[in-house]
DNA sequence: GGCTGCGAGACTCG
DNA sequence: TCACGAGTCTCGCAGCC
């Protein structure tokens, strides 16, 4: 039965009747960020009754969000939601902080159950529930009063319900479900908080960002069109006055094409289409050419500028907060994606040029940003996953890795006790081996955990195929619990078509696609990292709910880093704590050290 | 000739 | 054939008016 209520009388009276104890739940609004958003309307469903309460415009609209903030306090014990993070931030929005912890998420339990297709309510109410969405333009359906719109609102709750129902069964059947409830869920509540603290930004120092950024570029893309005798000319904006650098030709491939052919520069490098490249790699390859230099500067500012820092402003709301929407179902992996902006690549500060991108994410007066990262997170996991008692203990013993890497690959005769990070030899050793120990973190140990072959080392590290192969061959040697975990999972995923890391997190694949192989290995790793980011969040939460006075709120995660803004009085009391939580956040056989940062902003606390 | 949508390629991050 | 996971920008092409 569905029933459509529009005033405050007729919503006593349909609560006095109908329970919704366990049920679906629904939200519309007036906008997708925290700032400007209003409810306009909600709906609930347990399955058998279906209602949506209009509160667009309604004069009783205060006393109805009263009702709904009462029937979430007393009443409603358990519910789902489609995008859980959402509708709780909606409900926050409104007031209604005191719900439920019993929470559903149908997008989530669907990204458990078949992380491989689309999770979009309607797609999913089409395939398990063998109906016919009807669609309606988002922005068209804001204060809608049709009994169509109401169908359309009360169907969400109705379809939310029928889906929990079904993918509850599944996630028991699929043994996923203590992943689910109590590492997805509580999650949940750390992505709605993201999402409604967002991160201060700093517009005046953005403008001088922006200033400083485009008078470099102006200043490189002179210099380069000069060198290669390519006219161009210099107006004042209409509007700003700021100079325009105006040229017929643009730096487009075909154009770079002729300018290093003309300088002798035959690329080996092409693209997928099997043109000249001239990307990065390219660039890399020429460094040191004036020219070459001059274009790879400018590509960076470049891209800082037109990606960056004129694209920000539009995301900053009114109260100088930029809120980024993560997406707890947006990688296969298990890993959060984030979007507009997405605040896991904003630029890190380059060696050659003095832009500081991080600096304008700040905190308010009072505040420290906290920046905490998990130290070789992944290379740690890899010990944990392939059972490596070597990797194990040398981690206890707080070995640099790299250099051991290093060691084994080049065969330096390093004794191990001086590639502990505390001899007093370690420093001077680490500095001797500096190119063999980039080489063994970025040629052998962070490859492996990609899959990488011979081929694919030696064009990262400039070495032949066939010293990276000798590497590799003295790598598994020294590591041999890594070669028999790697063909552990990749002989589970010819039998089963799927893998799953200690958490139970599934991903499948088609073992006959070559590739499937190493995505397989690489995602026991990156999806035992996800979840440990999520476990990590959770205990943090909990923690800062217990300290109020800590005012602590989560403003960022990037993967394997997870930023707080706190109360500045407090931090002596609260980074041990959160510390301590982190590290131990998951329960493995090693800690997981983290690196913590406190600053004012967002570059100081990195 | 100009507009729009789309995919490729290049870049950003962990 | 050759390194995992993402998002976003610009450019060039196709299709259309």
């Amino acid at each position: 039965m569905k029933t459509a209520i529009t005033t405050y009388k007729d919503m006593i009276a349909y609560f006095g009747e109908h329970s919704f104890k366990t049920c679906g739940f629904d939200t519309e609004c007036t906008s997708l960020d925290y700032f400007d958003l209003e409810m306009t309307g909600f709906s609930l469903s347990n399955g058998v009754d279906t209602c949506y309460v209009d509160i667009y415009k309604n004069k009783d609209r205060k006393a109805m969000v009263g009702l709904l903030k009462e029937l979430f306090r007393s009443h409603i014990k358990s519910f789902a939601m489609h995008n859980a993070p959402f509708d709780l931030k909606v409900l926050h929005k409104e007031g209604i902080t005191e719900v439920s912890d019993k929470i559903f998420c149908t997008m989530t339990a669907h990204h458990l159950l078949n992380e491989n297709s689309q999770h979009g309510l309607k797609e999913l109410a089409t395939k398990y529930l063998d109906v016919v969405p009807v669609t309606f333009d988002n922005a068209s359906v804001r204060g809608m009063k049709t009994q169509e719109f109401y169908d359309y609102a009360m169907n969400d709750a109705l379809w939310t319900f029928q889906l929990m129902k079904l993918f509850n069964k599944k996630l028991y059947e699929l043994d996923l479900n203590r992943l689910f409830f109590e590492v997805e869920m509580p999650f949940q509540f750390t992505l709605m908080d993201m999402m409604i603290n967002g991160v201060q930004v700093n517009l005046e120092e953005l403008e001088e960002l922006r200033i400083e950024a485009a008078a470099t570029k102006l200043k490189l893309q002179r210099e380069i069109y000069e060198m290669s005798n390519i006219g161009y000319s210099l107006q004042p904006d209409m509007f700003t006055g700021e100079v325009e650098f105006v040229s017929k030709v643009k730096l487009s491939n075909q154009t770079l094409d002729k300018l290093f052919k003309k300088r002798g520069l035959v690329t080996p490098y092409k693209t997928k289409t099997g043109a000249p490249s001239y990307g990065a790699e390219t660039l890399v390859h020429f460094e040191g050419n004036e020219f070459v230099d001059l274009l790879a500067q400018f590509n960076i500012v470049d891209k800082l500028l037109g990606a960056f820092i004129v694209k920000l402003p539009q995301h900053v709301a009114k109260d100088g907060r930029v809120r980024a929407a993560y997406w707890n179902t947006g990688a296969k992996t298990g890993r959060l994606s984030c979007a507009e902006p997405n605040m896991q690549q904003l630029p890190k500060k380059k060696k050659k040029l003095t832009f500081d991108y991080k600096r304008i994410f700040e905190v308010p007066e009072g505040k420290v940003m906290i920046s905490v990262d998990y130290s070789g997170q992944e290379l740690r996991i890899l010990g944990v996953v392939a059972k490596c008692p070597i990797l194990i203990s040398a981690f206890k013993a707080g070995v640099d890795l790299h250099l051991m890497t290093a060691n084994i690959v080049f065969q330096l005769g390093i004794p191990e006790e001086k590639m502990i990070t505390t001899h007093p030899e370690y420093e001077a050793l680490k500095e001797k081996y500096e190119h063999e120990r980039y080489i063994g973190k970025n040629g052998y140990n962070f490859p492996i955990i990609y899959g990488t072959t011979s081929y694919g080392i030696s064009k990262n590290c400039g070495i032949s195929e066939k010293e990276a192969q000798v590497g590799i061959d003295r790598f598994f040697s020294a590591y041999p619990n890594v070669r028999t975990a790697i063909q552990r999972t990749s002989d589970f995923l010819r039998d089963n078509w799927h893998v799953r890391t200690l958490t139970r997190r599934r991903r499948r694949l088609n073992p006959d696609d070559k590739k499937s192989h190493r995505q397989a290995f690489n995602f026991l790793i990156q999806g035992l990292a996800a979840d440990m980011i999520r476990c990590a969040c959770n205990k943090v939460r909990k923690i800062g709910i217990d300290n109020p006075h800590w005012e602590l709120k989560q403003i960022m995660i990037v993967h394997d880093e997870i930023v707080f803004e706190m109360n500045e009085q407090c931090t002596d009391e609260a980074v041990p704590k959160i510390k301590d939580a982190m590290e131990t956040a998951m329960n493995l056989p090693l800690r997981m050290p983290v690196e913590i940062g406190i600053a004012k902003n967002y570059s100081g606390a990195k």
